[in-house]
DNA sequence: TGTAAATACTCAGTGCCCTGACTAATTGGG
DNA sequence: CCCAATTAGTCAGGGCACTGAGTATTTACA
């Protein structure tokens, strides 16, 4: 008694569309490169030569996270990584030819594979269904950082 | 150049909503009980003594994932396994005390989370979301096995 | 009845995701 | 000019999520 309806919490439907696009990634679009991978590749077509930090804060990933998917990225090819000569704290990050290649194949993909996902709904709710999310996620983004107290001067 | 427009994903949204769930959980709700673990809970309050596969498959965790939550909540005393005496194969499911507190204590907060985390969202919008949610994650629930022939005599 | 298939669970391996503590480099104010 | 604060990155540790392989138990059919 006292149980609660699970399919009326945003979490855990968010934890559950998280799950079925994984496993829709894996089947339709690589099961070598994950999305979050795929993010990074993405950032650095864009922008080459981003740091470390910037790419994580580009695709929402906090430092530790991005250090480990760069690093997986490397060991396969895919990035370049070299000190920045004007802050040694830097490192700058570029796609090889082959990261290059392997983006451009799987942002057709990925094409594909979105239409899939979205495919219960019509295409005015797609766009509903796209707009909530990011103002959803949007809105707490904000208030990772408590609000580092506006200058409160008396 | 042919950089995609990442805000328009919804693969990359549903994590970054995940993620801002996650966050907020961690403050609002609980540090020492997860999202998913309260799940569980929740489904042996409805239904006490279910068997292991069958709290994964209620909550939406494969057999691997639901063992390691399961074992976190034992330690925990949340939560106790005995074998079935009908069938050797399974281990039923049953709250302690403790895990009944636990669910019950969790149960305001996570409320006040859910408010908090759809406040962006007006009361309409807010339906609006859970029902799309809803709706792609059980189609893709449907794609998981690719459906055993139906039964194609002939 | 005896064995092959199905079922419940475990274990190893990979990857994402966070926090908190640490190192190294840069910047800025006295 | 020097040292404190800031900033970029690393590392250890905990948790979620999957696959594929392996064990034990049950079932179903031949």
């Amino acid at each position: 008694m006292a149980a609660v309806d699970l399919t009326t919490h945003p979490g855990h439907l968010a934890r559950r569309l998280q799950q079925a696009h994984y496993l829709l990634w894996n089947t339709m679009v690589s099961e070598e490169i994950t999305s979050p991978q795929f993010a990074v590749l993405n950032t650095l077509v864009a922008e080459p030569g981003l740091d470390q930090r910037t790419v994580g804060e580009r695709v929402g990933l906090d430092r530790s996270t991005i250090a480990e998917v760069i690093g997986r990225l490397i060991r396969r090819g895919l990035l370049d990584k070299v000190r920045d000569p004007q802050d040694g704290r830097r490192f700058l990050l570029r796609l090889t030819d082959e990261g290059m290649r392997t983006h451009r194949r799987l942002t057709v993909r990925t094409a594909r594979m979105n239409q899939v996902f979205l495919a219960p709904l019509d295409p005015g709710e797609q766009a509903v269904f796209i707009e909530l999310m990011r103002r959803v996620a949007d809105a707490a983004e904000g208030l990772r950082d408590p609000a580092p107290a506006p200058t409160a001067a008396h």
